[in-house]
DNA sequence: CTGAAAGCGCTTACAG
DNA sequence: CTGAAAGCGCTTACAG
């Protein structure tokens, strides 16, 4: 049988009491019997049972995170982030990645039903979180979200739950900046997805910085998911095509790159001399590419320990308090590094 | 405050034995009590502790996953296996990845004190597994190795660790025979590590094959980890620079065919005509090169699967028994898989 | 400074 | 078919 508290107080010749105090209450127990009680403890390789702990204190150190771990190698290192930060702190993490067989509410409510102390997750796009993040909520556990938000139904972001993630509106801006510095005034982007997705900041953040300088201009190139998948450098050859196009481009993915990259060449174009382009994520295509990608990096190692951490707090403040309390949500925002390479230069005289 | 069996025994106006036989043991109680208790249940909201759960029955419905998580795609691979028949099976992992910080011993006594049912690992190089893992066998708690096995300071697999792997030494005969049957009599190996590294298997495997056929030659070339790292080509001029240079050479690992296919280059050998060559792992690089590499294709999600499956067994079996059961380990060795590109043809006339 | 007792939220013999 | 009671392994007021 497993050695209990009650065996190492009959060892130990003390009540079970003085052991329970012993290991958990510093201060409460004289030093000496206080040592030989742990002596006995550990001679007995007495391990204490968190469960009944976490029953009993209403804390389990255990968090649930919910991603792909698909094994990509940034969302790898988010949860490099978020373990670490969690197992520092006495924490575990239950990985759970919902799918078709294991939907995200009956996950859910897995973790709950175990007792997290907190959820932590990276939404993906198909989910239908909210009201299932809810479910978490009202049963008093806190809920933090990284890279992208959590979106309810209504469109708008979810009230009670933080947000970890990329600036990805400053990600636009230092590109914008960048292709100024340059010397270039005759702009583009190739952008894609909706308001919810983080392409949609990025081109913002571009496009925004470009108005604010005079005799500047500016198109945005709306690119379809499938567009981007196929690879097809239609899209890129009518925008480079013209008489009139642009002497940059920003794309708000580096993935999309290779395409450009291809449309170019097939128009005779020499990168960087006839055209300057800037990406965003620095995949390992940026490094790869000919003239090599100048890009703007993000760290998702600290996302996932800063969304971390916050959970940590969150979980923190809502132990203080009997009921799920009510609070502005947190959103934190890393700043993007900008990787300097061989894609821009000055625009063609 | 959270709703408990005592809330719905109330509210059904019937015992907390008769809720919680309602719940847990069907059959037990009259249809309608059943029905009413459940949807008194439902209507309240009520979630079961599963900690309370664990506790009595002496099973959390937890196992622990010792991994890497560094987000490549082989070990995401795995651990989405592992993940899939855990959570069908009504299991949630804990994923732990042992590191400087968090030592092996230390992630897995945070394990035990959560009474998980059972640890799932994929040991790393450096980790003195071993010692450690005795503390759960001890402790009544199965261990499942994958993708490489545990080595105890004897330099022999632990007796009482399950294993699931490829078949190593199956992968190397089939490289072998491929040679063969294009024709090749003189053969190399670029081969690395220990006894206890899976290249060695596949070394012998390519070998021992080659061995059973009169008139053949095999070379073999032990690269040295800085050699693997720094992709000099050194080692593979010499080897390829002679005279009675190989037709044909197989690599232990994708990973060294790039510093292979440059030294070939150097001397002025094309591939395949001058030289064929076949790699092991099915690399994204194995793709990417030109001539693309003929490799052997990994099992990674089933590994993880059969890992898991094999563990849930012990698990079963564990519970059947009071004390850690004497067992023979089994041992499951998944076929690689032969994946025909363009950098085999037949030896030069 | 230490201990007897109640209690956390369930399950499980054992009665009725 | 249902319920009262003991017990799982701890923690925590409350006494002494």
């Amino acid at each position: 049988m497993r050695v209990t508290i009650k065996d190492v107080a009959e060892k130990a010749q003390v009540s079970v009491t003085t052991v329970s105090m012993a290991m958990g209450s510093p201060g409460r127990i004289a030093e000496a019997t206080r040592e030989r009680v742990l002596k006995v403890a550990e001679e007995m390789g007495y391990r204490p049972n968190m469960l009944v702990r976490g029953m009993q204190k209403g804390q389990t150190m255990s968090v649930g995170v919910l991603m792909n771990f698909s094994g990509d190698s940034f969302e790898g290192r988010i949860f490099q982030g978020v373990h670490h930060t969690l197992v520092d702190a006495g924490y575990v993490p239950i990985a759970l990645m919902p799918n078709d067989r294991a939907p995200a509410l009956s996950q859910i409510h897995s973790l709950l039903d175990r007792r997290v102390d907190g959820i932590l997750m990276r939404p993906t796009g198909e989910a239908k979180w909210e009201e299932h993040l809810h479910e978490a909520l009202r049963r008093h556990v806190p809920v933090v979200s990284v890279d992208s938000e959590t979106v309810g139904e209504s469109g708008k972001s979810e009230r009670q739950i933080d947000f970890v993630g990329t600036d990805d509106y400053l990600g636009g801006k230092i590109a914008a900046t960048k292709m100024l510095e340059a010397g270039h005034r005759r702009l583009a982007v190739l952008s894609m997805g909706d308001e919810t997705d983080p392409m949609y900041q990025r081109c913002k953040g571009f496009v925004d910085t470009l108005k604010t300088v005079a005799d500047t201009t500016c198109e945005v190139v709306d690119l379809s998911w499938e567009y981007v998948h196929s690879e097809s450098p239609e899209l890129a050859m009518k925008l480079l095509g013209s008489e009139s196009r642009p002497t940059g481009v920003f794309l708000t993915m580096d993935m999309i790159a290779p395409g450009v990259y291809r449309a170019a060449a097939s128009l005779g174009l020499n990168l960087p001399d006839d055209l300057s382009v800037i990406g965003f994520a620095d995949e390992a295509v940026a490094h790869y590419l000919t003239p090599s990608l100048s890009t703007l990096r993000q760290h998702p190692r600290e996302i996932g320990q800063h969304g971390a951490e916050l959970l940590l707090k969150r979980i923190e403040m809502f132990r203080k308090s009997k009921k799920t309390p009510v609070f502005e949500r947190t959103i934190k925002l890393l700043e993007p590094t900008w990787v300097e390479r061989d894609s821009v230069t000055a625009p063609p005289a």
